[in-house]
DNA sequence: AGCACGCCGACT
DNA sequence: GTCGGCGTGCTC
């Protein structure tokens, strides 16, 4: 039985003989207090790959009985063995991976929806009044809820019930639930180009034949990717089976949503995080029963208990937001790879610009490669050029270069629409005191301060910590000395507006936009043309479709270079190229201008130039020699403790046992980028391996014995991508 | 995770 | 004397 607690094994309980099979969910007793588990049969649900803990035996004397099972569907064996297989993976508690699929759940069953149909009475006995004549005349062959049965004849619930006591009307389960409507995979056929034809038919060939099989479908921004997919998402449908999508940010996808709902006739289910209460469950439910064929979801949809899941899609597989880097950290795309080898279907991951491991995994042969190379119907690629900001620099305490001002209002005299692209929110990244030089920082995190000037406070974006704006400097008392340092989205808004009084703005950044439905609502303003300038951080380079957008401008093209991460060359270029791919959608065609003070870098040169894979080609022969990743393997532990003497002593302790063997590397302790954290101290220690080593086993033995205080911590990152 | 147990300081 | 802080260990 594995219960969704952080126990290192599962634990043994006591069923009668037939009563419980793996997968299904009971109630049993822990200690004085009763939990849900799942049954887990140990020869199938524990895998052999990283050798996880052995359950210890106990007496059959002292094994509780379970209380009792639960009325609803059993987990599926192949969610059970991802289940087993990520813990061991990722180095958690099987348990608190099991949580994550059950926790949506709760225990409650979703509410029974009734319905009327006709009844067994005859109605010739009854007073047949002109509302229960248009009430009889308002049932279909489907069960109606008494709500709509209500409207659509125009009457009371009271007569409703009037003519159920008489027996002219019957309840039964709304079996056709209105929440989640069936995908009709011929509900509007596309028109494909011959290339996205032969790209969708090698997708759905896949899914018809069944098996694992791994395809990365690359093609440009705008090239109809989603299209294509499109085919191989109906025929799955057609076959009877369930679709999961994985999109980097559901919340956001409305434009998603409703293409789909143009193609196959419905919208399909949502599954993110901010999804609460009674719709969470529902969806899961619909989900576990089959009546729920496509779902569109966040990297946590990967946990859902799809009976008959027969195609995956990592859309955007390139995003760094796949990776969940709180509690059980794992990589979405990589484990919808795992998930679909369990499941034995295929998977498609989807990408303008994939991911150096991806490329790398096509080139070795275990994915397969469908490119497509045009953009669609009159659309070309935008031209992408370089301003040079050491030769023609921006005014004085400004952000904007005369030329991309210049660019702007051609723009915008052209009636089109330009969008302005800075990747920090808030006003300044630093305020500085300009008679004493005190920096104000927070005081949980080795961090800067963050000036949100319309809200007139600084604030912390890593712990959340704010303070009002002080008017004299906290160090030295200096009056009116404090001075913003560098852009954020709203001072470039200021400049943009004081440039451009005449001209309607949209600043779009998550932190100013908030929900869902107010991100959609100013997609649609911008797609219906009410605004001219959009000046947006990266929940603008998302795949919307702006078609009278032609000009995109980078503020700060180096931004992502700074920091010393692994890939930051790599998601610079991959975002810059996202970004631009906003502009010149429809027939217009479209210029992006980058700021940048790195001319010569190789990331500008990939960007002007256009050639992504010369890009990481070279990005490649940078990783090999080092057995970087995708050439080698990478684990990061994260030691932290209340106080810095702490942290460092435990990292130490750490070090000086640090594994010595060949083929593996320590590198570190070194105080995490990010030193202190929400008021913790961290050190990191990083280890390296070659491809074909597995680092669980090694971590394991590195850190067993340990001995750990209740203020101390050891966080295990496997395959680290962000390096704070 | 929750909950009990047990060991120390500070209180009606 | 006991109340309650938290650090430690266990739950089939």
């Amino acid at each position: 039985m594995l219960l969704p607690l952080p126990f290192p094994t599962a634990l043994d309980y006591l069923a009668p003989e037939g009563a419980v099979s793996p997968g299904d969910l009971v109630q049993v007793p822990l200690g004085k207090r009763q939990e849900t588990g799942c049954v887990w049969d140990r020869e199938s649900d524990v895998p052999a790959d990283f050798a996880p803990v052995p359950a210890r035996e106990v007496a059959r004397t002292r094994l509780k009985p379970i209380s009792g099972k639960l009325d609803m569907p059993a987990l599926p064996g192949d969610l059970r063995r991802f289940i087993a297989w990520l813990a061991a993976y990722t180095l958690t508690p099987p348990g608190l991976v099991l949580a994550m699929a059950i926790r949506a759940r709760h225990t409650k069953p979703p509410r029974v929806v009734h319905g009327w149909v006709r009844g067994t009475e005859a109605t010739e006995g009854l007073r047949m009044t002109e509302a229960r004549q248009r009430v009889m005349a308002a049932l279909g062959p489907h069960p109606a809820t008494t709500a709509s049965l209500a409207e659509r004849a125009g009457v009371s619930d009271a007569v409703i019930r009037g003519l159920a006591a008489a027996g002219a009307l019957r309840e039964e389960v709304v079996t056709c639930d209105p929440l989640f409507g069936t995908p009709d995979p011929d509900f509007d056929r596309p028109r494909l180009s011959p290339e996205q034809g032969e790209a969708a038919h090698e997708l759905s060939s896949a899914v018809r034949e069944g098996g694992f099989a791994t395809i990365l479908l690359e093609g440009v921004t705008g090239s109809g990717k989603t299209e294509v997919y499109f085919e191989a998402v109906a025929q799955c449908l057609a076959q009877g089976r369930q679709c999961l999508v994985l999109l980097p940010e559901i919340a956001l996808s409305t434009q998603w949503t409703d293409r789909f709902a143009r193609r196959f006739g419905v919208q399909p289910a949502l599954w993110h995080s901010e999804l609460g209460g009674r719709k969470k469950r529902e969806t899961w439910y619909a989900i576990a029963a089959g009546r729920a064929q496509v779902v569109v979801g966040a990297r946590s949809a990967l946990f859902l208990p799809f009976p008959a899941l027969g195609l995956v899609i990592v859309d955007e597989e390139h995003e760094s937001a796949f990776k969940q880097e709180e509690g059980v950290t794992y990589h979405g795309r990589d484990m919808a790879i795992v998930r679909a080898r369990l499941a034995g279907i295929p998977v498609i991951l989807v990408s303008a610009t994939p991911s150096l491991e991806t490329l790398t995994n096509v080139e070795a042969g275990r994915y397969r490669h469908v490119v497509l190379h045009g953009r669609h119907g009159a659309a070309t690629l935008p031209r992408v050029a370089l301003i040079d900001m050491r030769k023609a620099p921006p005014e004085r305490g400004q952000f904007l270069s005369p030329a991309l001002l210049g660019a702007m209002r051609e723009t915008l005299a052209r009636q089109d629409q330009a969008m302005l692209f800075l990747n920090r929110r808030g006003y300044a990244p630093l305020t500085l005191c300009r008679s004493c030089g005190h920096r104000m920082e927070c005081p949980n995190c080795s961090a800067w301060l963050v000036e949100h000037r319309a809200r007139q406070i600084l604030t912390c974006h890593h712990c959340g910590h704010h303070e009002p704006l002080p008017h004299s400097c906290p160090s030295c008392a200096a009056e009116a000395s404090l001075v913003p340092i560098g852009p954020g989205i709203e001072r470039v808004h200021e400049e943009v507006r004081h440039h451009f009084p005449e001209a309607r703005i949209l600043v779009m950044a998550s932190d100013t936009l908030g929900s869902p439905s107010a991100t959609a609502e100013a997609v649609r303003q911008i797609a219906a043309r009410e605004v001219d300038l959009i000046v947006g951080t990266q929940i603008v380079a998302k795949g919307w479709h702006f078609p009278d957008l032609t000009l995109v401008g980078v503020v700060d093209a180096d931004l992502g270079l700074g920091g010393g991460d692994l890939r930051a060359a790599e998601r610079t270029v991959q975002l810059l190229h996202q970004v631009g791919g906003r502009a010149g959608r429809a027939e217009k065609p479209g210029q992006v201008l980058l700021q940048s003070y790195l001319g010569d870098h190789p990331v500008m040169q990939a960007l002007v130039s256009n050639d992504y894979q010369a890009f990481m080609a070279q990005e490649a022969a940078q990783r090999k020699p080092g057995f970087w990743p995708p050439y080698g393997r990478l684990a990061a532990l994260i030691v932290s403790a209340d106080t810095a003497e702490a942290a460092d002593g435990l990292a130490g302790r750490i070090g000086a046992r640090a594994p010595d063997l060949p083929g593996i590397q320590v590198l570190g302790p070194a105080p995490a980028p990010l030193a202190i954290l929400r008021g913790r101290h961290r050190r990191r220690l990083l280890l390296r391996t070659r491809r074909n080593v597995a680092v669980q086993p090694i971590l394991r033995n590195w850190l067993e014995g340990l001995k750990l205080t209740t203020h101390e911590r050891v966080d295990i990152d496997i395959d680290p991508i962000s390096f704070l």
